[in-house]
DNA sequence: GTTAGCACTCGGCTCGCTTGAGTGCTAAAA
DNA sequence: TTTTAGCACTCAAGCGAGCCGAGTGCTAAC
């Protein structure tokens, strides 16, 4: 019972055929046939039987015919179910591994600099477009502030979040300001501000700071408003693209539309963000066509694999590409580069003593 | 003389046919023929003689046939006459200044938010792909340290460059320090290492702070090497690409071979980033096909204005679109965007005393 | 339930035809 | 010498007929 479940009610022959279909349709892009089907497959039946399952699975939603006197291809359906019970374990070649390690070694830097590195990576190795994204966090703190003192017109002010990110902005006071009043607004800031949330910086705790600043209180009134976009900024999320150029070589996007419609999407990032910030945290997450709402998305395949540390999710890597994507490579790939990142982030020293920064996050 | 060598020994008749031609082509991308010019222009003479000036045209290289039987297109060289000396000076509507002042004004940040939003609005503007630059500076220094110490384990390290871009790093080392320690280490790297160039810091520099640091004379060899790794961060220079979809409007992109070459660019960053070095400081530049060294433009043309502040460049915005791009709008546009810019960049002191002005934040 | 056979469908390709825009050339006019 | 009118020529693009072949659905027999 509970394999008929999983099953879908598919026999063995129709999982069998559907896979064949599958597998063949991603790598050729035209519709299968049943003879085709007839000599990659030992299945013991003649090409009618085949052609009758057919039929039935098309019957039954996981196939189409794209025009009465074609073969058949695979419908979202046909994919979801491929990618939830068919899909066979892909092993990555050496090569693969050795990419991965060689390249991302080397690339130590920010989170941001590993995240870009690995979109690049999941391109080149699955050509498909790679996607980086540091996801919106909404409950975002800052945790400390510093200040840095140019001149008597300009200083800059530091913010480390709680998520380890660093943000700066240079302040231009109207008034001068000396050395000791602007060290003097870090230590108040990290007194007052640091650790709260935007909505719990309440007005006694401005005027309470701007008691503390005396002469130089008017300094509050711009800082709080600088801080506040800061804290905007982080809400807002990063996405960037790499290997736009390769959805070219699928002949799904020489339709002008279908392209025309991804690239908007990649341009707009929104929807993308929030298809990841929808998504499962801890598996690679598989988006087919419209199962997402974003309508944009009607021809391509979203894949993304979170990168978690202490529970939150610090950014995902993925891939997007057309619905007929090589999903076991996909997947193989995006494990194989998630879990070097998440080393490369969990190993707060490093056998040198050198740096070993781990970029946006906090210990 | 000086007329006839501005004008490349073209009568006025011949040029007033050759911008006729470039401004239809512009406009509808079709071959131009003699036909439409006598009925568009006012030339007293017959579709005969404007035929024999076409082929004069042609002949001295401004224009080309795509076949016998076709009207003409200009050739680069066509294009870069145009540019040169046949352009009529565009006036932007009031709508489109409008939407300028507004978005900029609304925008106001760092540098690097100032320039992207600009590009963006490039894009919109002119319906071409808009780009934002930083370019590569190569003799950047740091003017200025800061650390912050968050724990036994784990400081960051602050640096601020003479352009006024804000890099952190964070440090892990391995044996425990104290917060005196982290202090100290900004100190001696503002003594010692602000203000120096890359190779301006030589061992006997680098013995003087392992000493002053005393008992943690052994962070400065791991900081250093961050240090090393920041330089040439900076020296990379950076680029964000905007409404790439709108490049696919145009019919010359539907030859897949163009597109994916000049998506390749935009992917690649570097040819872009040294034509953009290589340009002039100054004016508006505009590349038009093979002109540049670049082979992948070949069917395309950029125009970039510099952002240049205090004698520096520090910036750059530009347009990035076929061949027969509307230049006298993109020109006009990108002077309108940069002198916004510029005012934004040099007004030191705003009225609310708030923010402005150049950074790059790391996180 | 499976198979063999057959008629049918329909996209894609080729071929030839027509159309029409646009040219170059020549010979006459200015 | 320059301009013009006229004419023959060229060639891409669009259209339709026709063929091909892969692949189907259906039916009748196993």
């Amino acid at each position: 019972m509970e394999v008929e479940l999983e099953n879908r009610g598919l026999s063995k022959r129709k999982r069998q055929i559907l896979k064949a279909i599958v597998d063949a349709h991603i790598q050729d892009g035209g519709p299968v046939g049943s003879k085709y089907i007839l000599q990659s497959q030992q299945l013991g039946c003649s090409a009618a039987t085949i052609r009758n399952e057919m039929a039935e699975l098309e019957e039954m939603g996981y196939l189409e015919q794209p025009h009465a006197s074609a073969g058949r291809i695979p419908s979202e359906l046909g994919y979801r179910f491929y990618v939830d019970s068919l899909i066979e374990h892909y092993v990555m070649t050496t090569n693969e591994i050795a990419q991965i390690n060689h390249l991302l070694r080397s690339k130590m830097g920010e989170l941001d600099q590993i995240l870009t590195a690995a979109s690049n990576l999941a391109s080149n190795l699955t050509n498909y477009t790679g996607i980086a994204i540091k996801p919106r966090v909404s409950a975002v703190s800052i945790s400390k502030f510093e200040t840095i003192y140019l001149d008597p017109n300009h200083y800059i002010l530091i913010a480390v979040t709680s998520t380890g990110a660093v943000k700066s902005k240079h302040l231009h006071p109207i008034t001068p300001v000396s050395q000791d009043a602007v060290a003097l607004l870090a230590d108040v800031l990290n007194d007052c501000v640091s650790t709260r949330l935007a909505d719990q910086i309440t007005l006694p705790i401005i005027m309470e700071m701007e008691s503390r600043m005396g002469v130089d209180s008017g300094l509050v009134g711009s800082v709080m408003k600088e801080i506040y976009n800061l804290l905007a900024e982080l809400d807002e999320g990063e996405m960037k693209v790499s290997g736009i150029n390769r959805l070219l070589q699928y002949p799904e996007y020489s339709n002008v539309e279908h392209l025309q419609d991804l690239l908007g999407t990649l341009e707009n990032k929104e929807d993308i963000l929030n298809l990841v910030a929808q998504g499962s945290n801890e598996d690679v997450n598989v988006v087919i066509g419209s199962e997402s709402r974003v309508k944009v998305m009607n021809n391509s395949a979203l894949v993304f694999k979170p990168i978690v540390k202490d529970g939150h999710t610090v950014g995902a890597i993925g891939v997007i590409g057309p619905l007929r994507m090589d999903y076991a490579k996909v997947l193989a790939t995006l494990e194989g580069l998630s879990g070097n990142i998440s080393d490369m982030i969990h190993t707060n020293k490093q056998l040198n003593g050198g740096t070993r920064d781990a970029g946006n996050e906090k210990d």
